[in-house]
DNA sequence: GACTTTGACTTTCTCTGACTTTCGTACTAA
DNA sequence: TTAGTACGAAAGTCAGAGAAAGTCAAAGTC
C-alpha cells in the first residue's frame, strides 16, 4: 500500500474520531518513517477545500497542522430553513429557528444575536402588528441567504 | 503548550475579570520561569492595536505594563452612530454608515454583511416604499445597540 | 505520462540573553 | 532650599539560536 494512502487513512481516522485532526508534521513523518514534506504532499493532494477540508497550520516552536472537515450540511441546513419559511413568520417560531441553528453549530452566537435583534418586535415596532410577520419572514430569509453565500 | 500561549491566556483572564491588566514584567516572567523579554514578545505579537489592544508602560522603580482592550472607542463610535439616526434612514445613508464602521474596524465584514442584508430594499420589500425608511431606522438601531452590548 | 517520494533550501515563529533607556530616589554641593 | 549627580530598579531593544512548517525541483514508480 502506498505511503500517501496510509497517511490519508491515518488522518481520516483521526477526523472520524474527534471531528478534527491536529498533527505535528515532524512527529507524524517520523512515525511513518518518511520525509516531512511527504505530509504536505498528502495534504495538498487529498485534503483540499474542493474535497471538503480546511487545513490550518503554524510554523515555529510548538507549531502544528490542523485538518478540519467542512460542514457540508451547513449550507444545506440553511437552505432547508429558508425553504421552510413561507411569506409569514411569527417571532416565537423565528427565535426557535435561530436557537436551533446555533445549537447545531451552523451559526455563531454573534450571528444569532444579530438575527434575533433584527427581527425582534422592538425592531419592527413601526410596523402595525398585523404586518410584522410578513416583514419578519422577508428579513429573516434575506439574512440567512446572505450567510449561505459566505 | 507554548509559553507564549500560556502568557496570553493569563493576560486574557485578567482582562476578562477586571477589564484591564496591569502587570510587572519581571514578576510575571519570574512566575512563568522565563526571561523578561519574553513578555515583550507576547505583547508585540498578540496584543497589538490591530488586534484591539493598547499597551502602556513605565520604566524605572515602580514601573508597570498595562494592557487595555480598545472597547471604549468601539461602543462610543456605535453610540454615536445610533444617536445620529433619527426615526428615518434611507438605504444609501445606511450603507455608508455600515462601510464606515467596517473601515474603522468597529464591526467585522461578516457583521457588515448581515446588517446590510437586514436593511436592504429586498428584505424590506413587503413594506410599501414610503414606510421603509422608518422601519430601516428602527431595525438598524436595534442591531447596532445589540452589538454595543456585546 | 501521471502520480509519489525525497531532500535541499526557505520562511515563520518562539525563546533567550546581552545591552540600552528611562524613571525615581537619595545624596551632595552651592 | 535648589540643582545637580549618582545609583538602583524597572522596562525596552535587538540580534541570534532553535524549532517547526513550507516550497520546489529532481528522481523514482506504476
Amino acid at each position: 500500500m502506498r505511503l500517501s494512502d496510509m497517511l490519508t487513512e491515518y488522518i481520516m481516522e483521526m477526523l472520524n474520531e474527534t471531528g478534527d485532526a491536529e498533527i505535528k508534521r515532524n512527529e507524524l513523518a517520523n512515525h511513518f518513517g518518511c520525509v516531512p514534506s511527504q505530509i504536505n504532499y498528502v495534504l495538498t493532494s487529498r485534503f483540499t477545500p474542493e474535497q471538503g477540508y480546511i487545513v490550518e497550520s503554524r510554523r515555529g516552536g510548538g507549531g502544528y497542522i490542523r485538518i478540519t472537515r467542512i460542514n457540508a450540511d451547513k449550507s444545506q441546513t440553511l437552505m432547508h430553513v429558508v425553504n421552510s419559511i413561507g411569506n409569514s413568520l411569527d417571532r416565537m417560531t423565528a427565535e426557535v429557528m435561530i436557537n436551533n441553528l446555533m445549537g447545531v453549530g451552523v451559526i455563531s452566537e454573534d450571528v444569532a444575536r444579530l438575527l434575533a435583534s433584527a427581527i425582534s418586535d422592538r425592531a419592527l415596532a413601526p410596523i402595525e402588528p398585523r404586518g410584522r410577520d410578513i416583514v419578519r419572514a422577508s428579513i429573516f430569509k434575506n439574512m440567512i441567504l446572505n450567510l449561505y453565500g459566505r
